[in-house]
RNA sequence: GCCCAGAUAGCUCAGUGGCAGAGCACUUCCUUGGUAAGGAAGGGGUCCCGGGUUCAAAUCCCGGUCUGGGCUCCA
């Protein structure tokens, strides 16, 4: 049960509440500048003064700066929904506004006064507002020409002083995230300081599209999903199958290096055992409905921890030997709402790289350093070394006592203090049974990513009745953790798609050499340089369909993304060599065939 | 789940009541070429699925599925 978020997106520490995308995409974590979010906050009073404008009677919600920009929530007249034609003319009339360059005009009112003067326009979203605000508060509006606002402020002097700005797309946003409460229409837009920043934020934006893991993956053929396989699932092609096979290569044998044994276990189980772990109870709306198996229900397991509990429990177990740390790449199920289901970074089938530690109260500090520093490990062999830490705290429902919850916490804070890891404090935001660390790895394009979690789990020991017998030879219930590195396999590919733009390093790469011969000839040729190379542990392919030009088959490898392409032509079949042509540096050399199995030999070992 | 948008050839997309289209890809033939697309011909369609309106539906209406942008939920 714990472990519940492993494999799903998260927001970055910080990306709360955040602009386009910030759900699935987590933009920068560090808040913008103040200059610049009043800038955006004007901006966003600029947008609802030219809806105003355009749809009279629209009442206003909330427009906030955020990361990169600014939103404004609409009800608009006759409950009109807006799509992407509707802003161009919005955006136009902002120029419009702007040019008149009406000033930014701050008022005070008293409570009733502001109460009265939004009652009269028909503003219910900021009756509302003022309502919860405390009585003493001082309220404080703003005009922009006809538009008044209620807000706090600050504001840049006039409309005209928002040099560059750009609407993105509308939305629906339910009034204060409520989905029982009205369905408004929210409108994304950026501004910056300057045209040139806004043009840079836009190539970001074009940036994040091009390496979108969905059109990398379809166009280098890794994996793909389907109207007819079903929401959520995913079908590994052999490119991705065979980066993925390599990831998780490298993890077991990690695993196996770093003391944990590896295990496996079926992707049902009986009902009943979902009721002990009292997922039934508390998991249930994630979980797909019972399958009758003679006449008792069964259910697809949405996570493998009561199977490792079960192993753990299968026989007596001594303090002699804890801790045990049980993994297993486990392929789980949750029934995701559909409306989430996105490529491979949200979906209904994944496979977690899980594992369960169990161990006495004295080894905890020690288990969980060594997670720690494994998780940071792992993911350095990525690339990610950056990373952002967070340690979610007691939430105000929670399971234990005080005192455990106390002692978990100080062990967690102990660990990354000593690891050096500065972390952000997520306070309330541990799940019900115990407290957890988060590591969140930041991409090529500064977006953090959920990766690794570190999870205390008070409840787990007690539903199974799990013992070992102390030195003392009596009972005592161990202590259990759940973690995960790569958080799910799917997931993690997504972002290393992203991370690498479709260009893997040479040890990832599903084909790292493509030998390309200049006419038909040098076939042969070619196939016993293939030989050589593979008989180095390379992966190499020699593309044969007779007739088709070197051009062509170069760029088809540059395309898709071969790490490097050997060229052969009869100059290198008389001198025993190869032309290779490096894709990620265009650099050109010309080396034997000895001489060009050992460098890729070498690079393909390199990680990180 | 909710709001909005979309679904037409393997891919990207045009067509908006009246003969189903383009580019790329694929097949065949010609071309044997030195570092990112040689040429020609050809094949390829349940216009997402189901229902309705109409003389006639890819096109209009209703329902569903999937996809995308958000919201929400996230033990």
């Amino acid at each position: 049960m714990a472990g519940a978020l492993y494999g799903r997106p998260r927001r970055g520490p910080g990306a709360g509440g955040r602009g386009p995308g910030s759900y699935n995409r987590p933009t920068m974590p560090t808040p913008a500048p103040e200059e610049l979010e009043t800038l955006r906050h004007s901006a966003a009073h600029l947008m609802a003064a030219a809806v105003c404008e355009l749809f009279p009677g629209a009442e206003y919600a909330i427009g906030p700066a955020i990361a990169d920009g600014f939103y404004y929530d609409f009800l608009l007249p006759g409950d009109r929904r807006l799509s992407a034609e509707d802003l161009p003319p919005i955006e136009a009339r902002m120029r419009e506004i702007a040019s008149r360059r009406p000033a930014f005009e701050r008022v005070e009112l008293g409570r009733e006064e502001a109460l009265e003067a939004f009652r009269r326009s028909g503003q219910r979203f900021k009756v509302e507002i003022i309502e919860a605000l405390p009585a003493d508060e001082r309220i404080t509006c703003y005009r922009t020409g006809d538009f008044f606002d209620l807000c706090r402020g600050p504001h840049v002097p006039d409309a005209g002083a928002i040099p560059a700005f750009r609407l993105l797309h509308p939305a629906g946003a339910y009034w204060r995230g409520d989905e029982r409460r009205p369905m408004l229409q929210r409108i994304y837009g950026t501004a910056w300081l300057t045209a040139a920043e806004l043009e840079a934020h836009l190539q970001r934006l074009a940036e994040a599209e091009r390496r979108d893991h969905r059109r990398l993956g379809r166009e280098l053929d890794l994996f793909s999903t389907g109207e007819e396989l079903g929401g959520g699932l995913i079908l590994w092609h052999p490119n991705g199958a065979m980066v993925r096979s390599l990831v998780e290569d490298h993890w077991r044998a990690a695993h196996q290096a770093g003391g944990y044994q590896l295990v496996y276990s079926p992707h049902v189980a009986r009902e009943q055992l979902w009721a002990t772990s009292t997922h039934l109870q508390f998991f249930a709306d994630d979980m797909y409905g019972p399958v009758d198996v003679d006449g008792v229900p069964y259910r697809l397991k949405p996570m493998n921890c009561p199977f490792h509990i079960l192993i753990y429990r299968s026989r007596m177990r001594s303090y002699r030997e804890l801790p045990l740390r049980l993994a297993e790449l486990g392929t789980v199920y949750r029934n995701e709402r559909s409306g989430v289901l996105h490529g491979l970074l949200r979906v209904r089938g994944f496979t977690q790289d899980d594992a369960h530690l169990f161990c006495t109260p004295e080894q905890m500090p020690e288990e969980v350093r060594r997670a720690v520093a494994f998780s940071r490990e792992m993911l350095a062999v990525f690339g990610f070394r950056d990373l952002l830490v967070e340690l979610s705290t007691r939430p105000e429902k929670a399971a234990g006592s005080a005192e455990q919850w106390a002692a978990a916490e100080a062990v967690l804070r102990q660990v990354l203090d000593t690891e050096g890891l500065e972390h952000r404090l997520d306070p309330g935001g541990g799940a019900f049974y115990g407290p957890k660390i988060s590591l969140y790895v930041r991409d090529a394009l500064d977006r953090p990513w959920q990766c690794a979690t570190i999870q205390f789990d008070f409840i787990q020991p007690e539903n199974f009745q799990l013992e070992y017998i102390g030195a003392d030879g009596t009972p005592h219930r161990p202590l259990m953790v759940h973690r995960t590195l790569l958080g799910s396999l799917e997931r993690f590919l997504g972002v290393l798609i992203e991370h690498y733009a479709g260009a893997f390093p040479l040890w990832l790469a599903p084909v790292q050499c493509r030998l390309i011969t200049v006419g038909d000839e040098q076939l042969p040729y070619a196939r016993t340089v293939a030989e050589r190379l593979r008989a180095a542990g390379l992966r190499v392919d020699v593309p044969d369909h007779p007739g088709e030009r070197m051009q062509l088959k170069i760029r088809q490898g540059e395309l898709q993304k071969i790490p490097y392409l050997g060229i052969i032509g009869q100059r290198e079949v008389a001198a025993g060599s190869v032309s290779l042509r490096d894709t990620r540096t265009k650099v050109q050399a010309s080396l034997a065939v000895e001489a060009l199995a050992e460098r890729l030999r070498v690079e393909a070992q390199r990680r990180g």
